[in-house]
DNA sequence: ACACTCAAAATGATTACATCA
DNA sequence: ATTGATGTAATCATTTTGAGT
């Protein structure tokens, strides 16, 4: 299996998306731009690496323009319901959302279920029951955590988010989160281990490439043995080639072929009469690029091999 | 009912930066 | 002006935990 890898770009500005989403009617409030220069050690592009993210084709088939996304579509006013997980609005304020008020207060009596495609009419759904736990869970007596799923919504949003940035400055946390009634904290917490979820794809993808490095070098190494053995017996065989001045052959590792050193002896040697080609076609290891791009396999720079 | 997986959340360590004496 | 101590904020690695299958 080929595994398909593209490199994120990074030059991206984050706002590109968020000004996507305002376009279509999810981004208010979010005249924000990065150059606030809020980032900190974080906040700066990341280096190019492979882009693993959800929608990357070979990782996930299911393009982002397949994915039904209510505020991506025909109506953007079902954005502004996206009230999943019925978390009053981020504090405008903007810290962790500790200074919430009382977290059902903003709670709308209509709240649409995205994930089952269901609206529940007043009352509170299992979700809005999990968010009022957790909005106690940041009481005092917090003692229970409950944990609640995104929405696929806000996942979606989330992972276009991460396309754009895999990291976010505070206002880009706090605009984000009020886009998708979530506590800035979750926000972060939700990049945190999607940043965790891709590092860790990536090691596996590395490891397979080494793995293949290992591969192709294991069998170079046995084909280069074995043409050793061959010319050592060749020159056990043939006295007069082993009066032969020593002669050092380096192979280019441009062209792949290997001139001699001699002094006496230029491509071909005449043993016993007959013209013997001394050129090696030693070729170095085909190593791939990792696929990020970052690290490079050592190559070989000249094969040297002295006679004995 | 139970085991398993996945993801949200908690926790502690590390680092960069700002401030102040 | 420089330097070291201290505090703060952000991120990461690891672990815990709860919900869903």
């Amino acid at each position: 299996m080929e595994l398909a890898l593209s490199l994120g770009d990074a030059s991206k500005p984050f706002t590109t998306f968020l000004d996507k989403a305002a376009t279509f009617g999810v981004g208010k409030g979010l005249e924000e731009k990065r150059s606030d220069g809020c980032g900190r050690r974080g906040s700066s592009d990341p280096p190019v690496q492979l882009d693993l993210l959800p929608f990357t084709p070979v990782l996930r088939p299911q393009p982002v323009s397949q994915i039904r996304i209510p505020w991506l579509t025909e109506t953007c006013g079902a954005a502004r319901v996206l009230d999943v997980n019925l978390f009053p609005p981020a504090a405008e304020d903007g810290d962790d959302g500790t200074s919430l008020s009382s977290p059902n207060s903003a709670v709308s009596p209509f709240q649409m279920d995205f994930r089952n495609g269901n609206a529940e009419f007043g009352g509170r759904n299992k979700r809005e029951q999990n968010e009022g736990d957790r909005a106690s869970d940041d009481d005092e007596n917090g003692s229970t955590r409950k944990k609640l799923r995104l929405s696929k919504e806000q996942s979606a949003f989330l992972e276009e988010s991460f396309k754009e940035h895999t990291t976010l400055n505070p206002k880009q946390k706090l605009a984000l989160a009020k886009q998708l009634n979530l506590r800035p904290r979750q926000v972060e917490v939700w990049f945190q281990n999607r940043r965790a979820r891709t590092k860790l794809k990536q090691t596996e993808v590395d490891c397979e490439y080494l793995k293949r490095c290992c591969e192709t070098l294991t069998e170079e190494n046995r084909r280069l043995q074995k043409e050793l053995q061959e010319l050592r017996a060749l020159k056990t065989s043939q006295p007069f080639y082993m009066q032969l001045p020593a002669t050092t052959l380096t192979m280019c590792p441009s062209c792949e072929r290997v001139a001699t050193n001699s002094t006496t002896t230029n491509q071909t040697s005449n043993v016993n009469g007959s013209q013997i080609p001394v050129e090696l076609s030693l070729s170095k290891p085909r190593l791939l690029p990792f696929p990020n791009g970052q690290a490079q396999a050592p190559q070989a720079q000249a094969h040297q091999i002295a006679s004995s």
